[in-house]
DNA sequence: CTGAAAGCGCTTACAG
DNA sequence: CTGAAAGCGCTTACAG
């Protein structure tokens, strides 16, 4: 391996001299350098990074931590949008990504998700959420001192910074644009409570306050359909509810994309013609990117300017600009779309 | 932050002993040993990396290298699929992954994406290709000496060990398949050669022969639409040729998933029903995890044991046991679905 | 079974 | 403007 010595050797200089000409010193004649140029372009030499490392406990490498598993589909694309916003500020300040999942708690493997942290293996984390940070997880942030930036969520740890969508404020927003369009009875497709997360709950209640305010003459809690990722379930809800509902809806907002094929799926199965019948409005976007059968009016959220976002106020954080807890949040962008009719 | 000294000191031992139990080495007195691990328990110790990177020349990091953008849809699918092999290697090895995206070449970006590899901050590479590897890569690795394996694509150097799918026989089998639904006269959806890769040509060699094979009594090549990713201009490409052909085709085989909406609403375009009168196969089966209108019948790449046995080749070059090229081809799976009618 | 010495590749004061 | 010394946290012979 070429190290600091070779360079010095064929300069015909110290190692030290080496040192300062690689780091851009000023105090170094100007005929040293060019002669120690020369020899580095020579030997092709580029620093070792374990012995800046060592010396500055600084190893320019963060790690993306997330519990979103690689072989989902849709997660994927959220996860995905999220790190080419990181891997953007990452270039520019040539810093490395250690890209690592958080298992399943009922996993029960032996694979600690927290050992490259642990080594020191990088000065910070950011935390791509959907679940919450795992309670070890941040035992070991307070223990060891290094920042973490948390992308999806609101946790109130004073030691975390993070950086999430106004999802209250987005419910509440759709629910009047749907309004705008002429609809008057609106649905709502949940997640069973036991699984949903803040995210889900905050866009929950920005419905329910939206048509409060608005003085609908129903419950809009009798129009919130709770269930899991499972689209069958999804449709029995629908049929169901369908039977029960005395006013029928004519919109139905889905909570995030994942629940919209099933939620279509389901009132066609129920009768309705979609979207002449019943008009869908998703969540992100996502599901517009792979051809779906009809374009989804959704609520795209800047997923690529929180990456970059969190990543900005980790750096601040690594460099010591920053130490008080940093807080971000993102308006999304509701988009009208084939599945929004006009009443 | 706590070293071995400190624990040495709170053990009452010198650091070196440490180290010993740190490492497990057996000429330890069980008594030392106990309280050493008290010490390191107590203290929440973990070694340091860097130091012991100084050391061992390993850094038990690899980098992830790919020119798939994070951020489209259909090509995440497969690094991802792809990265859930690798990782679940890296895992058991206690190995962690850098991922680094290769910019286009048109980019003119200062970034250099082989940072990590010359700063030996990774001890081998592997590049996930649909492209090939670009020169200056080989160069590096030339130079640097440690190893690469490309997932994707067969280079000829002798220097990179690589995993493939086989592509010829999956193109050829496929229309042997498709014969055998009744189909007798078969078009190919392929990518102008500009645009193509060797995986691409393999299928529609694979295809060619085939259809040579079983005597058709037309030339293949005039059944083959070649064209970009753009969806419009396939349509038209699939419009001008239905005029041409004298005989209909009553199945189309797509190069790969991403132009099957493409191709689909071309026939559509053109008169045809989908799959009542001309049926569908794809390459990936990706398309059928995003809803797609209907069930595309397809070849499944096992992408995730693909990235395993990349991991598994790069690690043995790594610890030194194996250091001649090696090569893995793995087959498709063929899978039905409703886009195939029995004629 | 345990420790003192040297060294991995680098940087940071300090001396000249 | 340049170099000798010490040290970052660890491991690897070597000595006892």
């Amino acid at each position: 391996m070429v190290t600091q010595k070779d360079v010095a050797d064929l300069a015909g200089v110290s190692f030290i001299t080496v040192s300062r000409v690689v780091n851009g010193e000023q105090n170094v004649k100007e005929e040293t350098k060019k002669k120690v140029l020369a020899a580095i372009d020579k030997l092709g030499y580029t620093p070792n990074f374990a012995g800046q490392v060592l010396n500055s406990g600084r190893c320019n490498t963060i790690a993306i931590l997330t519990p979103i598993p690689f072989e989902k589909s849709t997660r994927t694309f959220y996860l995905m949008q999220v790190l080419s916003g990181i891997e953007e500020l990452c270039r520019k300040n040539e810093i490395d990504m250690i890209l690592g999942t958080v298992p399943e708690v009922t996993e029960n493997t032996s694979y600690d998700y927290l050992r490259p942290f642990k080594q020191k293996k990088v000065d910070g984390i950011i935390y791509i959420g959907l679940k919450k940070i795992p309670k070890e997880m941040l035992e070991e942030l307070k223990k060891r001192d290094r920042p973490c930036v948390v992308i999806g969520d609101r946790p109130r740890s004073s030691i975390l910074s993070w950086v999430d969508t106004d999802n209250f404020k987005a419910g509440y927003d759709t629910v009047q644009k749907i309004w705008e369009y002429g609809h008057r009875t609106l649905a709502f497709i949940s997640l069973e409570q036991d699984i949903y997360n803040e995210n889900i709950a905050e866009r929950e209640k920005g419905f329910i306050k939206a048509l409060n305010d608005l003085k609908v003459p129903y419950s809009p809690e009798d129009y919130i359909l709770r269930t899991d990722y499972d689209a069958s379930k999804l449709q029995d809800k629908i049929a169901e509810a369908v039977k029960k509902w005395k006013k029928k809806p004519t919109a139905v907002f889905c909570s995030m994309d994942s629940v919209v094929p099933g939620t279509v799926e389901g009132f066609v199965q129920a009768g309705f013609s979609v979207p002449e019948d019943i008009s869908i409005v998703g969540f992100d976007g996502f599901i517009n990117n792979t051809n779906y059968q009809i374009k989804i009016a959704t609520n795209v959220q800047p997923l690529k300017e929180m990456g970059k976002k969190a990543a900005e106020i980790l750096f601040s954080h690594i460099n010591g600009n920053v130490t008080k807890k940093q807080t971000a949040v993102f308006q999304v962008e509701f988009t009208p779309n084939d599945s929004l009719r006009k009443r």
